[in-house]
DNA sequence: ACCTGAACACCGTTCAAGT
DNA sequence: ACCTGAACACCGTTCAAGT
């Protein structure tokens, strides 16, 4: 049976596949070449470079955003749709990184619809065209910003107890107290890595934007 | 004349100055190493590893942050160390990324005083151990996440109105006539990269807070 | 004690050669 | 039209050999 025909789609499908499980160092043209039994080389047939691959899977996860949520109010759908990219981007926690990565600024089609939509939306709820300006900052930042700091904030594996122990012989609870304290509750919480920590601070952000709206 | 001996602050010192010119792409044992007159193998007495290189240059960041800033209540010095991080890591545009690059948590000593600091000062205005944990959440992340996105949507190099108009060829007006009065904003700002964009988010996490200890 | 040459296992990418 | 072998210019890191 032959191998089935290379195509773009199937090779940014493989490149997300490989991503979600191996983390962002793991995307290689020579590793995704083996992933689809195929030398390196032959992805440069279907895609301009890394980049270009990148970029790719990038807006297919952009794809997965709703960005027509139900909701009674603008704020309602506004957070409805902020936790869906949320939801997103903790599937595949390599892309947040990317997206904000400095050196290369991806300008990608799926992304420009996600920001008309949410700024569409600010204008429709009555906000000036200044208000709109800061308030779309303050929530792409959070969305992207506050993802991306949440992930790379996850407990690493392995017996939290032995981890807590040497966290404690770097920093003693004498000098760090409230360090302690805080790593703590990291524990007992499990993770934070739920969507109620992220709800807090887009809470702050959407009340914020309403009071000063007026 | 000898050159002068390698030290683990000689060489940090060189990877800043280097990163803080090129990128973060810009740091390489190899490049580093030439930098400083020597072969990159030689670095590897004074750094167990380019991991412990960054975790050291990054250290360096995170001392230039004033923890202790004037002020006449709690949020007015919140502001203001809040503000001195963003300075330290604009001038060191390669930071943040690698503190929120996820697959490597970085544990420095800088940066537990930096937390301590934070969650100590937060305790003293009298917010509870559960606000506190969110607030600390919410600073941090935007703070990090804030700064690293608003580097990365700087406006690149290059003429303005042909930059606009390629954008504008990608996404037609017709099509994105939100998108395009966000980049119109955007290019009249000149770049939104001043204190005010990262204060305004700022803003609404201190009055977020305030409002929620009651 | 510290520096280095040679080597190893990796990268992205090009290009001529195959089918 | 699409795939590949060989090659190039890079990486991080080890280790024995030099001083």
């Amino acid at each position: 049976m032959p191998r089935a025909a290379l195509t773009r789609e199937r090779i940014l499908q493989a490149g997300i596949r490989l991503a979600d499980t191996g983390g962002s160092g793991s995307i290689t043209m020579r590793k995704l070449g083996r992933a689809l039994d195929v030398e390196a080389m032959s992805l440069y047939n279907h895609v301009a470079n890394k980049d270009d691959l990148l970029d790719g899977m990038i807006d297919l996860v952009f794809g997965e955003i709703d960005l027509s949520p139900a909701g009674a109010d603008w704020e309602e759908r506004m957070r409805a749709s902020a936790v869906s990219a949320h939801d997103a981007f903790l599937r595949h926690p390599w892309a947040c990184g990317l997206i904000l990565d400095p050196g290369t600024p991806r300008v990608i089609p799926a992304r420009a619809r996600y920001m008309e939509s949410i700024l569409g939306r600010l204008r429709d709820a009555r906000f000036s065209a200044e208000l709109t300006y800061h308030g779309y900052h303050a929530l792409d930042s959070h969305i992207l910003g506050f993802t991306l700091w949440e992930i790379g904030h996850a407990l690493p594996p392995g017996d939290p107890a032995e981890l807590f122990a040497g966290f404690q012989r770097l920093f003693p609870v004498s000098e760090f107290p409230h360090l302690a304290e805080h790593v703590r509750q990291h524990m007992t919480d499990g993770s934070h890595r739920d969507v109620g920590a992220f709800e807090f601070g887009l809470g702050l952000i959407l009340d914020g934007l309403k009071r000063m709206r007026g």
